[in-house]
DNA sequence: GTACCTGCAAAAGATTTGCATCTTT
DNA sequence: AAAGATGCAAATCTTTTGCAGGTAC
């Protein structure tokens, strides 16, 4: 609460009641929310928090880089809240979206990039999205 | 020609003149047009195909699997016509993207994988984005 | 002939905007 | 006090749908 405060600030946000809880509701969600999926959530508890301000908080906290969008496996808008280096597993069956952790993987495409030292270029994140079907 | 009609067939779909047409005109467009910008440029020479037969088109192409969905770094849906593996620099200062080709990388990705063999998944694609500015 | 496709216009859904009021700094 | 944020309702934009007529196989 205190941090989200903070968090708020340290990105040259007013921090005001409405961003505060939005951004401790997102923080909650585990699985990337869309804009829908965020309001009905937070609606629960502040019913009269309005769904423009949902997408202009949501709007400000991506162009401070604070959250990402990405496209649900069912070309569907949604947020991905956690900004952990990690990936992403597309079940094209399921149309489900799990987050995938490998530290491993995540030095070999830096490293791989420091080395090949791509011309004029100015890395600030590398995201890996891995389609498959589970063949449970 | 023939073998837009061809690739249509292979794929299940009856081969219309609508289809034969959006299918050549994204084939030409090198940069990941959106719905509107295959619309218009479809129009020029056949202003009688409707969008909503675009989007019913390019919804099929996407469900077959011969192109792909993808954000532009604006957040506007776009698509991917081209499916030699390759990957995407998104530049966030200028919100354009680019096509990365990189078999390096592809392979190292690839055998990453299959030396991993994560239980139970089949890969199917392996999709990066690569997010920078340039420091030009 | 049948199954599937297209075009239209309307409907539904998603996102943005203008503006008056209020809040944060 | 100034700058910026919110909420509402309307406006706009995007995408989907139902259906009648047409077309590919």
């Amino acid at each position: 609460m205190q941090e989200t405060r903070q968090r708020l600030a340290q990105n040259g946000l007013k921090v005001t009641p409405q961003r505060v809880v939005i951004l401790e509701t997102i923080m909650q969600m585990k699985n990337h929310p869309t804009v829908e999926q965020i309001y009905e959530k937070v609606r629960v508890d502040h019913p009269n928090i309005s769904l423009a301000t949902i997408y202009k908080v949501m709007a400000t906290f991506v162009e401070k880089g604070m959250v990402q969008t990405m496209l649900t496996s069912n070309d569907i808008k949604m947020y991905e809240p956690n900004l952990e280096p990690h990936f992403h597993i597309y079940y094209t069956d399921s149309n489900s979206i799990e987050d995938y952790f490998d530290e491993e993987l995540s030095d070999m495409l830096n490293n791989y990039f420091r080395k090949k030292n791509i011309a004029n270029l100015n890395i600030s994140d590398i995201r890996v999205h891995i389609l498959a079907k589970s063949t449970a």
